[in-house]
RNA sequence: GGUGGAGUGGCCGAGAGGCGAGGCAACGGCCUGCAAAGCCGUCUACACGGGUUCAAAUCCCGUCUCCACCUCCA
C-alpha cells in the first residue's frame, strides 16, 4: 500500500512515488513576516505538520523547508508606517510565527532559510532565465517574460488572455504588462542589494524558486502552502524553476483556510483572529484539534461554538487517556497505529475519519475501564496514543506539558494534589456517614475553587476545570 | 469576463451510486446517595427542479445562493 496525496497540478489524489527510496523532501510556503499570524496562517502550518509527521510514521526520512520571506513590498510599507526599520518587523513577527508554530506543537523544519539570506542564488537563477531567454533585464529591475514559457498558468489552469490585463503604470518597463517581476530596482530609501543589474532586491515568488533548489535540490517531492498562493505565486515559481531548467516539485498540495463568516480569513479585511490572541482562550492542543481535525482540503469556518465543541470533543478522547494512565499507568505508545486508521490516512490525509478510528478506540476503552479489564484498558491505550502522536495531539507528549513541568509548576501541583487530598479525605468522611449536605458543600466549593470532583467506584478524583 | 470551490440532520463535520462516518447538543435508560464521567439507545440529513439507473447525497442537465483567485499590493 502507499500513500496517496491530492496534487494540485493534476486535479486529482495520486499515488505518492517518492524521488529517492524512503526519503521525502518537502517545502511549505511560511511566512511573509509582515504581521503576525492569524489561526489561518497557523492552520498551514499544522496541516503541513501533520502529513510530515504520517511521511515519518511511514518511515520515510524527511526533509522539511519552511521559508521565511523577510522582504517585501508590505514590509517596506509597514517601515513607513511604522517607523520601525524592515528588518525589525520582519524579525518580530518572525518570533511570533515561531511562537505559535510551537504553542501548537508543529515540529521544527529541518531547514527555515530567509529570504535575504539567498540573494546570491537569487541572482545566479536570473542569469540563468536571462541565458535561456525567459527573463530580461529593464530600467534596473528584472522580468519574466510570461510569453515564453509555454507551460505558464498550467498549474491554476488558466489561459494567459484570461486573465485581467494589469493596469499599465506608465513607465514600468515590462514587455508585457503580465510579466512580473524577479528583482525590483530600488527605489531611494528602499533596503536594497548588489546585483548585475543595479542596486535592488527580490521581487516576490523569486526567494522559493532560489531556496527549493538550494536544500532539496532542482527536483524534489512536494510543494506546499495556502490555497490562494496557487496563482500568482506557485504559478510563478513553478515558470521561474522550470524556466531555469530544474524539474521541480513533483506533487503541489494546498490546505484550505479559514473562513470568518464565510469569508476567507485575512488582516485586509479586518476579520483575522490572532494566534497570540486565540491561545489565552483556548489551550494550545484544543486550537490544534480544531484546525487540523477537519480534512485540510476544506474550509474551516470560525466560530466560537466550533472551538468549545471542539474542546468537549478532544475532552472525551483526554480523559480516556487520564483514567486509563490512573488505572494501568504511563503506557508507551503502540508502535503500530490500527489499520483502518492508517488506511484512512493514506488516502491524501483522511484525518476526519481517521479521528473517527480515534473515537472508536477511546469508547472500546472506556467500556474496558467500566469492566476493569486492565489489559485490554493498556492495549486501548497505547492505540490511541499511538494515533494521537500522529496527529501531534498526545497529550502525554512532553510537548504538551505547558512548561509547567519547570520546578515551580511542580511544587505548586504536589502542594495543590496535597491540600486536595486532605479535603477529600474530610469529604469521604462525611460521606461514610451518609452526611450529604456536606459533602456537596465541600464539593461546590472545590468546584467554586476550579477543581472538579468526580466519585468513581475507585474513589474521588480530581482535576482542573 | 476567466478559473476553481462550496451548499449535508439542532450544530460541527466526513463520504461521493447500494451496507446509518465520527463528534457536540438534546432526549430516554443503566450506573451513582446526588452529581460528574462512562456505557446502551433515540432523533437520521444531503440547496432547488428535472433526468439516467433495479438503486442517486453521490452521475447528467438546468436553476439559485455563497466563497476564492485573476501579478510588481488594489
Amino acid at each position: 500500500m502507499s500513500i496517496r496525496l491530492y496534487d494540485t497540478s493534476a486535479r486529482q489524489i495520486r499515488d505518492f512515488v517518492p524521488l529517492v527510496d524512503g526519503c521525502v523532501s518537502i517545502y511549505l510556503c511560511g511566512a511573509t513576516v509582515q504581521s503576525a499570524p492569524h489561526i489561518g496562517h497557523i492552520r498551514s502550518g499544522v496541516d503541513f505538520d501533520i502529513l510530515r509527521r504520517w511521511m515519518e510514521y511511514r518511515g520515510y526520512r524527511v526533509t522539511f523547508v519552511r521559508n521565511v520571506t523577510d522582504i517585501d513590498d508590505k514590509i517596506l510599507a509597514k517601515e513607513k508606517e511604522s517607523g520601525s526599520p524592515w528588518w525589525e518587523i520582519g524579525h518580530r513577527n518572525e518570533r511570533a510565527f515561531n511562537a505559535a508554530y510551537d504553542a501548537l506543537g508543529c515540529l521544527a523544519p529541518q531547514h527555515e532559510p530567509r529570504a535575504t539570506g539567498h540573494i546570491t542564488e537569487m541572482v545566479e537563477l536570473m542569469q540563468q532565465l536571462m541565458e535561456r531567454g525567459h527573463a530580461y533585464p529593464s530600467e534596473g529591475s528584472v522580468y519574466f517574460d510570461v510569453r515564453s514559457q509555454p507551460g505558464y498558468l498550467a498549474l491554476s489552469r488558466q489561459k494567459l488572455d484570461n486573465l485581467r490585463q494589469p493596469e499599465s503604470e506608465g513607465e514600468t518597463g515590462k514587455r508585457d504588462g503580465r510579466d512580473f517581476a524577479l528583482w525590483k530596482a530600488a527605489k531611494p530609501g528602499e533596503p536594497h542589494w548588489p546585483s548585475p543589474w543595479g542596486p535592488g532586491r527580490p521581487g516576490w515568488h523569486l526567494e522559493c524558486s532560489a531556496m527549493a533548489r538550494k536544500y532539496l535540490g532542482a527536483e524534489f517531492d512536494i510543494h506546499g502552502g495556502g490555497r490562494d498562493l496557487i496563482f500568482p505565486h506557485h504559478e510563478n515559481e513553478l515558470a521561474q524553476s522550470t524556466g531555469a531548467g530544474d524539474p521541480f516539485a513533483r506533487y503541489w498540495m494546498h490546505n484550505e483556510w479559514v473562513t470568518m463568516a464565510g469569508e476567507k480569513m485575512s488582516k485586509s479585511l479586518g476579520n483575522s483572529v490572532l494566534v497570540s490572541e486565540m491561545v489565552k482562550r483556548w489551550r494550545p492542543i484544543v486550537l490544534r484539534y480544531y484546525l487540523g481535525t477537519p480534512h485540510y482540503r476544506s474550509a474551516i469556518e470560525y466560530s466560537e461554538g466550533a472551538l468549545r465543541e471542539a474542546e468537549e470533543g478532544f475532552g472525551r478522547i483526554e480523559g480516556f487517556v487520564q483514567r486509563a494512565v490512573e488505572l494501568v499507568g504511563v503506557a508507551e505508545p503502540a508502535e503500530a497505529v490500527p489499520e483502518a486508521f492508517a488506511a484512512h490516512m493514506d488516502e491524501d490525509l483522511g484525518v476526519p475519519q481517521a479521528l473517527a478510528e480515534v473515537h472508536r478506540t477511546v469508547r472500546a476503552g472506556n467500556v474496558a475501564l467500566g469492566e476493569g479489564d486492565k489489559d485490554a484498558v493498556r492495549r486501548r491505550l497505547t492505540e490511541v496514543r499511538a494515533m494521537l502522536g500522529v496527529l501531534g495531539l498526545d497529550p502525554l507528549d512532553a510537548g504538551w506539558s505547558g512548561g509547567a513541568a519547570s520546578g515551580e509548576g511542580e511544587k505548586l501541583r504536589s502542594a495543590v494534589d496535597a491540600l486536595v487530598a486532605a479535603l477529600l479525605a474530610q469529604r469521604e468522611a462525611a460521606r461514610g456517614r451518609k452526611d450529604w449536605a456536606t459533602a456537596d458543600a465541600m464539593r461546590d466549593a472545590l468546584g467554586d475553587a476550579g477543581v472538579v470532583v468526580e466519585d468513581t467506584a475507585a474513589g474521588p478524583r480530581w482535576s482542573l476545570a
